[in-house]
DNA sequence: GTTGACATTTACGTAAACGTAAACTAAAAT
DNA sequence: ATTTTAGTTTACGTTTACGTAAATGTCAAC
């Protein structure tokens, strides 16, 4: 299956068509068309709203989003067009190191919290028994 | 110093006093005040304010980071308490856990585009000179 | 060939998370 | 003592990211 409908993307991630549209009114994807006006994504419209979907789950805006996707999908063939994409993606990959290192620190602190809950719990059932 | 102003702590994090009383308006910080009324944080205000903050680079929205701080801050002393707390927090840990996962396939993902791009300046480069 | 599921555009509505202005009071500085 | 500067409440405004309803067209099934 190399063509997919609004509904059936809207169903795979659980999203709305609403949604699915208003991506493509901020230029975000750009289905195109058949004869009579309905929408059909291909592969890499799906892969983009994958992106998008996921970029979202992260705290990125739309926004954001749409400059990360300019990045993946622009055909940049002259030289200075090559040295700023690098330069721009490596400063978005440096946002995603950080998130990912202050996300660990989040874990452990939540963990020790957790293992501190744990052992009063055990503490409390040694008493109770 | 074991206290701060409004505008101390609005001044540290970047973010206007607004916000700072926005999320005393949601419950999620409780300053005490001078006997005029003047909002005075501790240091546990500023810890709670930090978390809050961390929470939104994540994606979190103020309502679930308002549970969590719930998780952090309450007394709870019962065992049943205890163990809704702690089923709670793990669940909120496997979030955190599948974001952190998700967030490192970003990453691979954005340094596989960018070995590519670099390929091809390095290729633009080689034939240039 | 008509019913029902799915599609379209247009357009107004809405919740979350603040921004901003007004009208005022208190604290700090000169 | 009087300007600044910083604080307060109240309340309406704004942006983002969609929800929702209306009015209409089309594809698939019976």
């Amino acid at each position: 299956m190399t063509h997919y409908t609004i509904s059936q993307l809207s169903q795979e991630f659980d999203i709305s068509t609403r949604t699915i549209r208003y991506y493509e009114e901020r230029g975000l994807i750009t289905p195109i068309r058949t004869e009579t006006g309905q929408r059909i994504y291909t592969k890499k419209d799906r892969a983009v709203l994958k992106l998008i979907l996921r970029g979202k789950r992260f705290g990125f805006s739309l926004e954001e989003i749409q400059e990360m996707i300019q990045l993946f999908d622009k055909d940049r063939t002259g030289k200075k067009q090559l040295e700023k994409t690098i330069e721009y993606g490596e400063q978005k990959l440096k946002e995603v190191n950080e998130k990912i290192s202050d996300l660990m620190q989040l874990k452990h602190e939540m963990e020790e919290i957790l293992q501190d809950f744990k052992q009063r719990l055990k503490e409390l059932k040694d008493k109770g028994e």
